[in-house]
DNA sequence: GGGGACATGTCCGAAAACGGCCAGTCGCCC
DNA sequence: GGGCGACTGGCCGTTTTCGGACATGTCCCC
């Protein structure tokens, strides 16, 4: 994933129980979150480390929280001005799946006006970004099966199951 | 043309006797200067006018004293990192032609060490974001033919007359 | 001296390939 | 008959690949 260069990039890393993730905010709000090692990793040339970093604090603190079981939902501004105006729609969609709850595809597609664009939705479900918080891990095939995730599929069945799903 | 979009893009216009220029400075000197309709025109989104920017008042100066016939060279802070490193290795070949003078393709291609690379040298001399004043304009064919100019060769033959060259 | 082949870096458009899919069909087996 | 699995074809945004086209000059061969 290729970033603008408009704005400065910050980054820091913490830890959860399904590896270290890397976490990204641009002034504008938290704009990544990847594990280690998963798919479409980022290019982070130019990036700069900043712990101190407002959004990139909270942020750390929610996903703590959540991954410790006290937090069900997120409350940060995120900036997902970066790809497409497709992925940007299928993106926001995704937060609106609440915590606990699961959905398709195809209802996805049929959600941002696009019914048969279903593959296409799969490919920009693949390209969230921000993982965990963006919930991409809440999207299941059209039968309930596990079908992909970026970060491996082991980590997409344990977020579902700490959220209580399925 | 597309400019990294690292630093903000402050433009101005002016009048010559060969049409409009549009100018472009970034904060490390002067960017572009274009004939209106000329190929190559840039992607000017994004673009702020400033017409008291430093460097556009400068370069408007002396590019109007130079099309009086006031001056012979220029002497301003050029940003010429957009582009290649092939392209920037051309450009800067280009700024050592003294004013009345001209050279050829092959000359250029010999004196940036890569002879064999006529072609391409042609192709980064026609993409020289910087009219006039970085002089593409001086560089012929090896027979001393006007083979072309991104403003058209008219006002190539204008600015060689005016120089007092060929 | 004329004609053709070739070298070189970059950009641009077109075309093809590639997915974290899904609905429909068909065959198979109780 | 009905339930299940396997296969097929079409869907569509994005990415990748590929093929030309260029502001040329030299060399080789007829």
């Amino acid at each position: 994933m290729k970033f603008k260069n408009t704005t400065p990039l910050y980054s820091s890393q913490i830890d959860s129980p399904l590896g270290p993730l890397t976490l990204a905010a641009t002034d504008a709000g938290l704009a990544g979150a990847w594990f280690h090692g998963q798919r479409h990793w980022p290019d982070t040339r130019g990036w700069r480390s900043d712990d101190a970093h407002a959004v990139l604090r909270e942020a750390a603190t929610q996903l703590t929280d959540y991954f410790a079981g006290r937090r069900s939902h997120f409350d940060l501004p995120l900036d997902l001005s970066h790809g497409t105006a497709f992925q940007q729609a299928v993106w926001q969609a995704l937060r609106a799946i609440p915590r606990g709850q699961t959905t398709s595809y195809g209802a996805l597609s049929h959600g941002i006006g696009q019914p048969a664009a279903v593959r296409a939705v799969g490919a920009a479900v693949g390209r969230n970004p921000i993982s965990v918080i963006v919930p991409c891990h809440r999207v299941l095939g059209a039968d309930g099966s596990l079908t992909g995730y970026a970060g491996g599929l082991p980590r997409k069945s344990a977020l579902l199951a700490l959220e209580g799903a399925r």
